[in-house]
RNA sequence: CGAGGUGUAACUCAGUUUGGUAGAGUGCUUGGUUUGGGACCAAGAUGCCGCAGGUUCGAGUCCUGUCACCUCGACCA
């Protein structure tokens, strides 16, 4: 694979002087975000945005394709809702915000902003749940929640964001159970199929579980940095919060049972795990499903005469092939247009001139490696398509899963675990442990990685607990988090 | 929230030590020449020096407060 390291953008600073600032000149310099008057509260841009929309709609298909439905919830919780569910208030209290004044009046029971939704469908599922015929219930929401975060960076952690959250309500505790993997499944083929971003399916250890959640199930990607990022999670709520909000249904057998929940959600944050995942010293890399413009026509001198014809030919070929293209004749130089392009992570750029009309071809150069190569016209948009459908996203899955690997170190010791990340940076750590919580506490301080989850897809590395000796219940994914 | 740093033109920054007419490069506008990896020439436009107080004849510069952003921690999707 071609490789494509060479710095043709001053603009950006690169990773390796300084990745933090890297990642924010991308979000700047590509237009994705804006910042405003107010901290952690972000504008995000048409091709922020885009990208989002694009997210959006095929995880929305998917959800549906899986029978849910999409509704939407009020933004508002009186306290007196929120505080139901002990674990759940304890662990959003700290950050939510209120509402204390409607007009010029002081509220009896101040509202918080929301910061998920479960107490608002835990209300409304009390309301219209009362039949086993009345379940399940599939519901899905796309909406902003807020949390009033103390730092804050562009899609990592904005006290504003978007998201979907879905709620689930079953019958029994396995049907629950299933929903929530089936949905941890679906967020992993959706990053894997679609964002071209390899992730560790696992569950949390109890210390990193959702506030109020039974089980906690998360999606894990390692970024360019060697942090990991949740690109997703999933949680199974047993009957708890059926429970704490009185949520109860006649069973087949005529008698009153608790239901069983669900939730999961997925962020604007993919977005930065977008940008941290494929991204490099030129800019955005992007994957072509969600690319707001997934192929730019640049006319290669184009004054001189039948260059902008036939560029535009191009472009009505592609558009009709359905090809999310671009013809940029703004007349600035070539060269500029290029490094724009590449810095907006557009992954098929098609260069046209006069000696190409000449030898019936274009100049195809794909963002992901560098590789640029002629290509017939006649056939271009099967090319096209076939690279946008199959090479790019193939090559760029592979590229990051190899970036992984290499960041991915198996440890029998704290002492290897220090080690290995001094000599070869952040990364993955896989490790066994024996299944307490100061074991996981004690890794963290001495090591620095904390426990991103217990992966389904286990390995025997040792017998023994990297941290106390003593018998390992299971490998543990640890990491340096976002 | 703790420690450190930075706020001056759209962007990157100089000017702050020692108070005295607001600066540069890039970008932007207009015209021309160019065009296969961020072109060139010429002419323009652009500032509550983050914000609010204070000291002073006079504040970008000194003092107090405040807000935002960045980095590193703690917390988190």
């Amino acid at each position: 694979m071609a490789k494509n390291n060479d710095k043709k953008n001053d603009a950006i600073t690169s990773m390796d002087e300084d990745f933090a600032k890297w990642y924010t000149d991308i979000c700047k310099k590509a237009e994705l975000v804006e910042y405003t008057s107010v901290k952690g509260c972000m504008v995000i841009r048409p091709y922020g945005y885009a990208i989002w929309e694009n997210i959006q709609r095929i995880l929305d298909g998917m959800f549906k394709e899986l029978g849910h439905e999409n509704v939407c919830m009020p933004m508002f919780i009186p306290e007196s809702l929120l505080q139901k569910e002990k674990d759940h208030v304890e662990g959003f209290a700290p950050e939510v915000a209120w509402v204390t004044h409607g007009g010029n009046e002081k509220l009896e029971d101040r509202l918080c902003v929301r910061p998920t939704s479960e107490t608002l469908f835990c209300e409304h599922y009390a309301n219209i749940v009362h039949s086993y015929r009345d379940l399940p219930k599939l519901y899905n929401q796309w909406v902003s929640v807020v949390r009033w975060e103390k730092t804050t960076r562009p899609f990592l952690r904005s006290r504003e964001f978007l998201w979907q959250e879905g709620h689930t309500i079953h019958e029994t505790a396995e049907e629950a159970q299933q929903e929530t993997e089936r949905m941890l499944e679906c967020y992993a083929e959706f990053c894997e199929k679609y964002l071209a971003m390899p992730v560790v399916k696992g569950r949390k250890t109890d210390s990193d579980k959702f506030a109020g959640a039974v089980a906690t199930y998360a999606i894990e990607a390692l970024m360019h940095d060697g942090k990991a990022l949740q690109a997703g999670t999933s949680h199974y709520f047993g009957d708890g919060f059926a429970k704490a909000f009185d949520i109860q249904f006649t069973n087949r057998e005529n008698k009153p049972q608790y239901p069983h929940q669900t939730s999961w959600g997925m962020t604007t944050r993919l977005i930065g795990a977008i940008i941290m995942t494929h991204g490099d010293d030129n800019g955005l890399v992007l994957p072509p499903a969600v690319a707001p413009v997934q192929t730019v026509i640049v006319p290669v001198a184009q004054h001189k005469e039948g260059v902008l014809e036939k560029a535009a030919e191009l472009f009505s070929l592609l558009k009709n092939a359905g090809v999310r293209v671009k013809l940029d004749d703004s007349d600035n130089s070539a060269g500029w247009k290029f490094a724009e392009y590449e810095m907006r992570g557009v992954p098929v750029r098609i260069e046209i001139g006069p000696r190409d009309i000449e030898n019936g071809q274009c100049m195809i150069a794909l963002r992901y490696n560098g590789e640029k190569f002629p290509a017939p016209l006649e056939t271009i948009t099967d090319t096209v398509l076939d690279l946008l459908n199959n090479k790019i996203p193939h090559g760029m899955y592979d590229k990051a899963l190899e970036n992984r690997k290499n960041k991915t170190y198996k440890c029998r010791t704290p002492q290897e675990i220090i080690q290995q990340l001094q000599e070869k940076g952040d990364g993955f750590v896989e490790a066994m442990w024996c299944g307490s919580e100061e074991c996981e506490d004690k890794i963290k301080e001495l090591t620095g990685v904390g426990s991103r989850c217990i992966p389904f897809e286990q390995e025997h590395i040792a017998d023994t607990c990297v941290c106390c000796g003593k018998p390992a219940k299971c490998m543990v994914l640890w990491g340096k988090a976002y």
